[in-house]
DNA sequence: TGCTAAGCGGAGGCTGACTCCGTTTAGCGT
DNA sequence: ACGCTAAACGGAGTCAGCCTCCGCTTAGCA
């Protein structure tokens, strides 16, 4: 790769990051690449979709929350606390850009698109804190993560657009993500308790 | 308002209805003027936005979603089982156009426009059974009738997504969407049970 | 049967996605 | 130091869909 190209690409992702911040992922590509000051064919041709371009912005955060599971399922001797910490820190995740939480959980058993492999390590992390707990018998073991990942991504969707509302009407009653976490969790967990 | 208007208005909707139920509701809106014989200027002369179109296709619905939740309210003496067999309903509702779940959680709170308006009394509707619960002790208090919406939408997403991954790849996990409405239910009520 | 308000429809402007190809240039080999 | 060439660039152009505007048509009242 040609020193040049790489500077573009650079600065493509750190633009879109601060793009898909402001506005969310949505943001005109053409924004992005006048921002960026190159053209709108260079950020096609580095990124032939938007997914290409949101997996390059999210690829470090991804590894990291798949480290995090790693660590959190070989050190922690208590699955429920184990997947509870987790499940907050990817919450916290999908909620960086508006829109995200739609896109990652569209994408996520898709293998053919880059935004799926990238996912692919963070899911397999979680996945697993999940099976362990299950395996425990602290958790149903009548569901997937993904389903737990979809329960997630309502959460999320739903905390994105009370914070447009507010900004709007400021009387809005506020939706407190980690709340809704906690129904989802005391779901998860088996009945005798 | 004119018979023809009237003719148009009807087409439309029902034109509506179909190309929502195939296409999911972000169908080009061209396209359905086209098919009910229109021009597009009729279309948006009825329906300005594209909400309003959605609000006249499921009144109907929600009117009767609305009722129900009035009649289990008054009848059922049970408020758990009321608000699962409602939740059930709704549920099954948002899921029949791609799409229009994430619309009605976007819509709901927003009196402004036609589609906030239509769902205004299905939504006080769910919100007493789940009130009537939280006061006889079944559901956490904690929670608003929004928090279970978004949740529910949430399940309701996460199943179009997992069936159109299994139109084009016939081993993907099946999600059960009743589950999910399970998992959010269990985790909705108070702890001692 | 004439009049007119209500209704019609589609051309046209706009925005954003995405492609294609003539031009520019990094950086290797001499 | 200097060609040379593959790599990279960029933006004009095409396409699709949203939405508006306005001249034409017509239902249906008087």
């Amino acid at each position: 790769m040609r020193a040049d190209a790489l500077r573009n690409r650079e600065r493509l992702v750190e633009v879109a990051q601060s793009a898909f911040a402001t506005n969310g992922i949505e943001t005109s590509l053409e924004d992005i690449a006048r921002q960026a000051g190159v053209g709108i064919g260079t950020l096609y041709r580095r990124f032939p979709t938007r997914e290409d371009l949101i997996a390059a912005v999210l690829a470090e955060r991804y590894l990291k929350l798949a480290e995090v599971a790693l660590v959190l399922a070989e050190e922690r001797e208590d699955p429920d606390s184990a997947l509870t910490e987790w499940l907050t820190l990817l919450v916290e995740h999908m909620a960086l850009y508006r829109g995200l939480s739609i896109a990652v959980k569209e994408a996520m058993h898709d293998q053919t698109t880059a935004l799926g492999r990238t996912c692919k390590e963070m899911i397999d992390g979680g996945a697993r804190l999940l099976g362990e707990g299950q395996r425990a018998g602290v958790f149903r073991s009548d569901v997937t993560f993904s389903d737990v990942l979809a329960l997630c991504s309502g959460i999320v969707t739903a905390a994105e657009r009370r914070t447009e509302k507010a900004a709007a009407d400021p009387d809005t009653p506020p939706l407190n993500p980690y709340l809704l976490l906690d129904v989802v969790l005391r779901g998860l967990r088996v009945e005798d308790r």
